[in-house]
DNA sequence: CAGAAATTGGTAATCGATTACCACACTCCC
DNA sequence: GGGAGTGTGGTAATCGATTACCAATTTCTG
């Protein structure tokens, strides 16, 4: 192991400046220099040490990114995304899991500055917790939060436009004949569970539909079935549910109907995401779609324009969301057993 | 950005040597430089640059994983699993996606190598197309194998006993009193699909069961759903299925239920990998627990003992896996509406 | 108290690739 | 033919942290 510019250079039978020139092309050599040099680098197997091209440049083509876990499908397709947009220019991934602990995302952030990323995308855990980190890492180098952000507008953002999503969520079972309708996410430790929580609100009141007290857990399966038994053990059912995500929704829907509510005859449930499962779990989900390979492409822009030094006022970037109708939610049209028509 | 240790010397009046004995404390100094540096250091919020450390130590404290994507819960369980594996030793995780082609795990390979990781945890996509790229970077890194692996064990590896899982499953359908039983998996290209299907095709003879041509699809639910329609419109419905994998074991149970078979009071299903998904669908499904975090450790292990330039026979670490036993199988005791007992 | 031994600080080399700067050779034109 | 201009190769500095080696000082011993 070790190959370098040298071994290839004295093989060649010239300097390491026309070896580096040669390989790199940044400077015209001649003709028989480039060619014996190509010859001695493949005969050698020489293949540049990245490390000491990044200690050199003063970057290392690396994008470190944050998320509180890879378990969430949100998160992998966030993920893969941001991948794939990196991939077009060159750059590697860096990838870290919070395990939703700010104090292991603080450490994570600790190690990716240490490796002199050049530049950091983050879902951070906890949007208060968070803050100090995340601040202190926007210092330091160009960062966008995709997805949750901190409070207090720091730092860069990309993600989807709550209000619309929840808008159109509401609007969309208001008009297939909900009257009461209920919110179930999770606890609003992070901004996600904050904005889609007041979006829900402010969408009902102005499409007048009747609310109940949300249900605020964790944006997992096991809260969905668990919210979908208190459901069951309350006085009135509501006439639909938004759900803060897919998974709480999926869950829903399986405790409902084991409790013998049908759905979404009775009952009409909207997810949020579109994850790859929501298209085929049972009753293929509603849900809001998150644009996540605009997300990416907009995060690695933005990541692109930061230029350190030259303080800018922090950039927020919220991208419309599109309903996907399936059918765990009663058509439009259809007044089903109640009376038709939105307020 | 880019405070020095020569930046942390001049503030607290020392030379560059003692600045970095001081702060690694690999030498004894005197109390009071001990104290002036370190009081220079956090003034200035100095953080080592770990690029010019691993340059001058030759070691990276990187590891580097590809897998083919991290859509697939499997994958990404194991991804976990390793990150918390190397978290313990102070190593970070470089994570890639081969995306299921082994062009690109070819070059991610390559940016691996550059970024002169310091071992190589991989699961290629293909046993034949992976073979050149795989074994190339064995000679210049240590590097093992999980899971899927390359043909002719040219390269470390840690996995599941196969074997073991497959009879685990055969001779559970057998004793719930299934004769016929047919295997569902993925077509031939990686290892896994192999090794699974010819575990099955021993472990049915041995335990005298009667089989029809296996169907190999993909490792997805997609493929699940479709194998089940195939089932359903063939001329005689098995005793049981056997999957490749809980996606398509979930796709299957979905479709014959469509069709109005039962599961699992007209045919036994079972998967492959227990996903968190599987504990929580809607028949819990029975299913083959593959000891993720024993592999990882194991792999981990391996990884350390591999000496460059020491040859060293390939190791085969098999995990035996535990069959998990849920709904989707119909009980041992139980005939069920036809003779009870194996052969 | 002289001399050996132990402790600790500083200077400079090292890791590998890139490139500023200099030097040399060659061409062109008056 | 000599001076300006151009093209190309080589030497050595650079990035930042670590450490071999040397020098200086202190401590210990007989």
């Amino acid at each position: 192991m070790g190959v370098t510019i040298h071994d290839v250079a004295r093989a060649a039978g010239v300097s390491v400046a026309s070896a580096s020139r040669a390989l790199s092309g940044r400077r015209k050599v001649t003709p028989d220099i480039a060619e014996r040099v190509a010859r001695a680098a493949a005969e050698l197997g020489y293949q540049p040490n990245a490390v000491a091209k990044a200690l050199r440049d003063q970057t290392t083509g690396t994008i470190g990114m944050i998320v509180p876990g890879i378990g969430n499908p949100f998160f992998t397709t966030i993920v893969e995304a941001v991948e794939h947009q990196l991939q077009q220019t060159g750059r590697d991934l860096l990838l870290c899991a919070s395990q939703y602990r700010p104090d292991i995302e603080a450490r994570r952030l600790d190690t990716l500055l240490a490796r002199r990323v050049d530049g950091l995308i983050i879902s951070p855990c906890d949007i208060e917790a968070s803050v100090p980190a995340v601040l202190n890492a926007a210092r330091r180098v160009p960062l966008v939060q995709v997805d949750r952000h901190i409070e207090g507008g720091g730092a860069d953002w990309v993600g989807v436009d709550d209000d619309s999503a929840l808008a159109q969520a509401v609007d969309h079972v208001a008009e297939g004949g909900a009257r009461r309708v209920v919110f179930v996410g999770s606890r609003l430790m992070n901004s996600s569970a904050r904005s889609r929580l007041s979006g829900f609100e402010r969408a009902a009141a102005r499409a007048g539909v009747a609310t109940a007290p949300p249900l605020l857990g964790e944006f997992t399966l096991e809260w969905g079935i668990e919210a979908g038994r208190l459901l069951l053990g309350g006085d009135a059912m509501p006439d639909a549910v938004i759900c803060g995500n897919d998974q709480i929704a999926v869950g829903l829907v399986r405790a409902l109907r084991m409790g013998g509510v049908r759905v979404p005859d009775d009952v009409s449930v909207v997810g949020f995401d579109d994850v790859g499962h929501a298209a085929m779990c049972d009753p293929p989900l509603t849900t809001v779609r998150q644009p996540v390979e605009e997300m990416a492409a907009e995060a690695v822009r933005l990541l692109g324009q930061v230029r350190m030094g030259a303080p800018r006022p922090a950039q927020r970037v919220a991208i419309a969301p599109q309903l996907v109708v399936r059918e765990t939610s009663r058509p439009v049209t259809a007044g089903g057993g109640k009376e038709g028509g939105a307020a």
